[in-house]
DNA sequence: GAAAAAGATTGAACGAATTCATTTTTTAAG
DNA sequence: CTTAAAAAATGAATTCGTTCAATCTTTTTC
């Protein structure tokens, strides 16, 4: 047999996700009716609610797997960052940012964020704090490995200071999204601008 | 006359608030029914919705209320703030956090907050993002008070370094308020730990 | 102070997410 | 292969925020 059952499941998993990412890409979250999305997954409304617990979460899912992909190419930046506090942040938030408009638009993240926030208990909303807890980790590594490497200055707090550069890249991220005029490279611009200084204070090579 | 209509108009919008207010802290957003809110206030649906664009909008009023209070607490702080970098933080950040659960519930926070993301262009959204940036400035406004002083190091970009502060802290309150079990003391304490080695690093008398 | 104009109030009707009792499909047992 | 039990799918009914044409109240005009 091999599950029958569980092979159905598999598919129409795949196509609820598959025709809402396209309805909320093509029309937005708020237009994009669930009677829509169940037909063009053909199930029935009812059915989506088996496999979803609500409309939020079909979206939290899709942008699940977006910082899950976001995560994969930080690694690699972090196994060989450029040798320079400022050049290193920068890089790895350009991957960070640069990959974030690519499957999803500013308003889809926009009410992601918002999901998240506003009911944190639903499990894909845990599943979306949780990767912004590895993120956030992976800032904090790319500081611990410049300083191994003598980078960054053996007194500074690797951990704290990782963490604020996450929290402020990530604010700074929610405050993009919430001006649909504003380009992507002025967002890195901003950033950069607030980590430079920063990043010369903790910087092993001082110029005073 | 003195305005009879302008009378009844201030009248109403405080009821609704009121009425609002009180449902919202007894049962929570979600369950206090607009219906409910108007038969309190002792208008009718249609009415409630002259006054405000929509549920979400009352509720942003009450925030915006809140933060508008804490600003006044928070100049009196950076007026005449400790000499020291971490304690004048330290101060400052206490009086935001102390103010926050006064008049509303983290439930109503995450409400608050996801609603000014998910709808930036709403008025009151806009007030809130507003009244954002004014306690952004307001750090900001700390660290360059505490270098005029001598007590910043004079080579640090105050703008920057109080952005990244407020960003900091305002990431970490959006975390407290998604986990209820939270205690004000453990976020105070995070925050602080986060702070205190960055404040050590701008002080001006170094600990070498 | 009566009539017209402007401004507000009202609640029934609408639209969309969500629920749940019923029906259908799949699996397991004999 | 038949049948009972378990699992899943279904869509009509419910709920709640929001809208809007009709009605009522206040202000202005003459």
């Amino acid at each position: 047999m091999a599950g029958l059952r569980a092979k159905q499941k598999a598919d129409r998993t795949r196509r609820i996700l598959e025709a809402a990412t396209t309805l909320f890409r093509e029309q937005g979250y708020d237009s994009a009716r669930i009677e829509d999305i169940a037909e063009m997954a053909e199930v029935s409304v009812g059915t989506l609610y088996n496999y979803y617990q609500n409309k939020g979460d079909i979206l939290v899912a899709t942008v699940a797997m977006e910082v899950t992909e976001v995560l994969e190419g930080g690694s690699r930046i972090v196994a060989s960052p450029p040798l320079n506090v400022a050049e290193a942040l920068r890089a790895l938030i350009e991957q960070y940012y640069d990959h974030s408009l690519y499957y999803l638009s500013k308003e889809m993240w926009r009410t992601a964020m918002a999901i998240s926030i506003q009911q944190p208990d639903m499990p894909l909303s845990r599943r979306y704090t949780e990767l912004d807890g590895q993120l956030c980790a992976q800032v904090v590594q790319l500081v611990q490995t410049l300083q191994a490497r003598g980078v960054v200055h053996a007194s500074v707090d690797a951990k704290a200071m990782g963490e604020v550069f996450f929290n402020n890249l990530n604010m700074m991220f929610i405050e993009f999204c919430k001006v649909d005029a504003m380009p992507l490279e002025e967002l890195k611009a901003r950033v950069n601008a607030q980590h430079e200084p920063i990043a010369a204070l903790i910087s092993s090579i001082k110029i005073v």
